[in-house]
DNA sequence: TTAAATTATTTTGTATCCAATTTAATTATA
DNA sequence: TATAATTAAATTGGATACAAAATAATTTAA
């Protein structure tokens, strides 16, 4: 191939690895998210719940990098199965509160041997794991508890 | 957080990371391709064609880690904007070839400098990058040119 | 103090993704 | 050689993603 075009290679990019990972790994999640009746977007909506208990949509969206258009669909589903429940503020009617029902915290229960299975798959060594989730939030530009 | 829990938390996620990542870098190469009228999955599909001038569907998806149904619309789309020709194989009628023209091969030379502008907003070092770059595609399971 | 600006969420429209089904062509086999 | 099995794409249906516009509530500022 030109010089010229050698950058301009699969093989030269590195967010083309990481959206091919990005969306291998979620496959794998599918088998196990399946017996919960989750999707990956759900899940990982229903980890920050399980540890927030109630938070806003804005909040939620900060957590997970997605915005409102995004998530106002996943969070009726997740309202509509029952594990959470969706209400306004009070100080603030703009606010839309996210609230984890006893339903949706007997879920996690079901989940948690989730992590487990999904790591049983890996094909990373612990340190490369480490290594990995580094570099990553290193392009995120925040620790996951920061802001 | 008790405990038992404490796997199934975003901050103890490697998947997470790797999905939020991939959709930031790719929303940041959205105003360089804009300009070139093309979407991240349009842009990486060009790319394989190319290189490659001539090849099938499923060779496409292979290199892409995606199926007939989702390149299906993106190849159709990418040959209303006169990038490329869909025809049948004469051996085998079962086989789409996806084609570069004249107007796709004049594409690659606009389309150039992307890769140089996306490196400018990099927060990895090049040895991170090339750290990250092997983790990827050992999660993959097999590299770029491979198979 | 009320009109303008801002903010939080929803809606809309477009483009993926992907599992599952269908269609059409080819190959294998009884 | 008919028929079954396999294969490559396309289609269908459901769930995201996300930009842009719309809506509604709150805050700012002239």
């Amino acid at each position: 191939m030109e010089q010229k075009y050698e950058m301009l290679c699969l093989k030269n990019q590195i967010c083309f690895p990481l959206y091919a990972c990005s969306r291998e790994i979620i496959k794998q999640y599918r088998p196990f998210l399946e017996a919960l009746d989750l999707t990956y977007t759900q899940y990982i909506a229903m980890m920050v719940i399980w540890e927030e208990r109630c938070l806003n949509v804005k909040e939620l969206g900060k957590r997970l990098y997605l915005d409102s258009g995004t998530l106002t669909p996943v969070l009726k589903s997740l309202e509509a199965k029952g594990y959470l429940l969706r209400r306004r503020s009070k100080e603030d009617e703009r606010v839309l509160l996210v609230e984890l029902t006893p339903e949706g915290a007997a879920l996690r229960d079901k989940a948690v041997n989730v992590p487990m299975q999904m790591a049983a798959c890996s094909r990373l060594t612990p340190e490369e794991a480490q290594t990995l989730y580094r570099l990553l939030y290193k392009i995120l530009g925040r620790t996951p508890g920061e802001e």
